[in-house]
DNA sequence: ATGCATGAGCG
DNA sequence: GCTCATGCATA
């Protein structure tokens, strides 16, 4: 950490006081950065729109808008605008932000939902559309060239479509593309981004799984050319804190990741070759089901001391790990002892001696 | 969850 | 030199 000093650069970076932090792209993370860069994205578009669709997020996310349309509002920033910022709004963590989101298509994430779980958040929406694609490399750099020149007025109409709302975006673009049947880039869509990435995380917890862990996870899903990825990224994909193409590049990914993992998830006895997703091996830490535990006692009444081969047996017909059955086993044996001793101390003897095994 | 930093690529 | 993606360390 320490590092060396820091270098021209970033100084200028760092201090920079516009709000653009200056390069920092990703440092729109700063959410104050952030909340003083962006001006109102995209929103006006759909303002409409949503006002008719309020969702339990778009509540809080409308609230959350006028606070931030407050704060903002004339920060433009002179002469470069950084594109980026916009997409993301707000920064923080939690709660859609955005009002609008909805109304769009989510094929792509509907269908992960295997489990059946996340019905907390069901999709609301239900368009038809949206294709999704993406594109997003080739746009990535383009993106970049422009962003760097940045054009006002131009309206690229490129691809990528970040930027911002700049252009993309900007109602009259819309319509365009719309009349000319092209889609903006649907599945760049931010807000599609801000469901996905809302719903990946609660799937994620109903896991079990940390964000630490689905970094690790995603080296063991062999995609191609992915890595693991750091407990940072993970959390700022969640919160939104990255930028827009960063978030397009990554969602592929992690929905992989969270598709594989639900499916290892729901077969207890996953095919052994599977790489494992789900963390490591398993967990630290197993959690016996109800019933199967209820069996267990059961054996144990009978048999405190199962054999190794009692154990494999019982192991198989629960359908646990041989070790996980083990162990369970002993630590019973010493909670017995435990009970043994603190409920009934006076029996022991003694009670002080309380630990003496 | 986030501040600070690094390094890759582009120009 | 800048932007961007990412990570480490820490609150």
């Amino acid at each position: 950490m320490t590092m060396s000093m820091y270098s021209t650069t970033d100084k200028m970076k760092m201090s920079a006081p516009s709000c653009f932090p200056g390069r920092y792209s990703p440092s729109y993370r700063s959410s104050e950065q952030m909340r003083r860069c962006m001006p109102n994205p995209s929103g006006d578009i759909f303002a409409g729109i949503n006002d008719g669709i309020l969702s339990r997020a778009e509540a809080l996310a409308a609230v959350d808008i006028q606070k931030h349309q407050a704060q903002h509002v004339h920060s433009q920033m002179p002469s470069q605008i950084k594109h980026d910022v916009m997409y993301h709004h707000h920064t923080m963590s939690g709660p859609p932000q955005r009002p609008l989101q909805m109304h769009h298509s989510m094929d792509q994430l509907d269908m992960l939902d295997p489990t059946g779980q996340m019905t907390t958040l069901a999709p609301i929406s239900e368009s038809p559309l949206t294709p999704t694609h993406q594109h997003l490399h080739g746009s990535y750099h383009s993106m970049n060239h422009m962003m760097s020149h940045h054009h006002p007025g131009t309206l690229s109409g490129h691809t990528g479509g970040h930027h911002g709302h700049s252009a993309v975006h900007h109602p009259v673009i819309t319509a365009a593309v719309a009349a000319a049947g092209l889609h903006p880039d649907t599945d760049t869509d931010p807000r599609e981004l801000e469901a996905f990435a809302e719903r990946f995380k609660q799937r994620r917890i109903k896991l079990g799984v940390t964000q630490a862990d689905v970094g690790k996870a995603l080296a063991n899903l062999k995609l191609p050319g992915v890595g693991a990825l750091s407990q940072s990224t993970i959390c700022r994909f969640e919160s939104l804190t990255l930028s827009h193409n960063n978030m397009i590049a990554l969602k592929p990914i992690l929905q992989a990741w969270l598709e594989e993992a639900e499916a290892q998830a729901k077969n207890k006895r996953r095919d052994p070759d599977a790489p494992s997703v789900l963390p490591a091996g398993e967990k630290k830490r197993t959690s016996i089901a109800a019933p199967e535990k209820r069996s267990l006692e059961a054996y144990f009444a009978v048999q405190p001391r199962p054999s190794g081969e009692k154990i494999a047996a019982i192991a198989e017909k629960l359908d646990l790990k041989k070790n996980v059955v083990r162990v369970w086993f002993c630590n019973q044996r010493q909670k017995q002892k435990r009970i043994v001793s603190s409920v009934t101390p006076s029996m022991t003897g003694h009670g002080s001696a309380g630990f003496g095994y």
